[in-house]
DNA sequence: ATGGTTGAGCGTCAA
């Protein structure tokens, strides 16, 4: 094959994750973000609406026709928007259980092969890190070893992508304060060794990172319990984007869109995209 | 040590 030539077109991809906190109350908010970012794809987390009541014009009013979504009542929820065609994955696991709509997964027809793609809503954990104490941090240990252990055990990875709410901060700048969240539920040690060892075992890059040292501060969510989270600044990267090492090469660039957390009626998460040509 | 705010949906529970 001569010098530069492609061996398959080659599709710039976008990818977009976002912790909408209510689909029926920010919905108008998803212009806007579409606008900013221009994702192929958008994930939503917290959708708090059951499938029979989804919204389901907004995807195609947004540009993003086909859609995947997993829905309950009150609680959780998770979607995929795509202006790309997908296949539903239909075998995936009931993490914990619980029936409760924190994961849903598609693969993308797109032209080098199939991508798999996993929307996740990891559970936050409630407030005291004790698993003994607290059923919900118990809940949040076991569904981070569910995953871990279902990844690891495919007999490879690859063209896979994970996003999501993972509710970790799993590096010291990942966090305002490293220190002081030493003992909060989002930055224990157990925590975020359980999500490096996820990642890292089943063979994932952390795709934001990749772009950005550890020594930089990053966050994408701030707690709304602040008068003014932008002076304050106390905020932590919760919301993630992996890609399977063979897509590593595929990374162009990431994009945190820090301004939504000043929208009206903002969601306490922004989103996050990243950038790929496959 | 505590409180601060938001969403779902009407009790508080979850974050």
């Amino acid at each position: 094959m001569a010098r530069g030539a492609r061996a398959r077109p080659q599709l710039r991809l976008r990818i977009a994750t976002w912790n909408i906190n209510s689909l029926r109350l920010r919905q108008d908010r998803l212009a806007a973000l579409v606008a900013a970012l221009e994702p192929d794809i958008l994930c939503l987390q917290e959708t708090k609406v059951p499938d029979e009541l989804f919204p389901e014009k907004v995807p195609a009013a947004i540009g993003l026709p086909y859609f995947a979504r997993r829905g309950m009542k009150s609680y959780n929820g998770v979607a995929i928007l795509s202006r790309i065609p997908f296949e539903p994955v239909a075998d995936s696991p009931d993490w914990c259980g619980k029936g409760d709509c924190r994961h849903v997964a598609v693969r993308l027809d797109v032209p080098g092969g199939p991508i798999e793609l996993h929307n996740f809503y990891v559970p936050a954990g409630g407030d005291i890190p004790d698993p003994d104490a607290n059923p919900k941090f118990a809940h949040k240990l076991a569904f981070v070893a569910e995953a871990h252990e279902h990844f690891s055990n495919l007999p490879s990875l690859a063209r896979t992508v994970v996003v999501g709410d993972l509710n970790i901060a799993p590096l010291e700048n990942d966090v305002w304060s490293h220190r002081q969240l030493l003992d909060v539920v989002s930055h224990t040690p157990v925590e975020t060794k359980a999500l490096d060892e996820w990642r890292d075992d089943a063979g994932f890059t952390d795709a934001v990172r990749h772009f950005v040292p550890a020594d930089e501060k990053l966050f994408t969510w701030w707690s709304y319990r602040n008068r003014d989270w932008r002076l304050s600044d106390r905020g932590r990267r919760l919301d993630h984007i992996w890609v399977s090492e063979d897509l590593t090469g595929t990374l162009e660039r990431q994009t945190i869109l820090k301004d939504a957390r000043d929208w009206e009626l903002a969601s306490d998460h922004v989103p996050v995209c990243v950038e790929m040509t496959v």
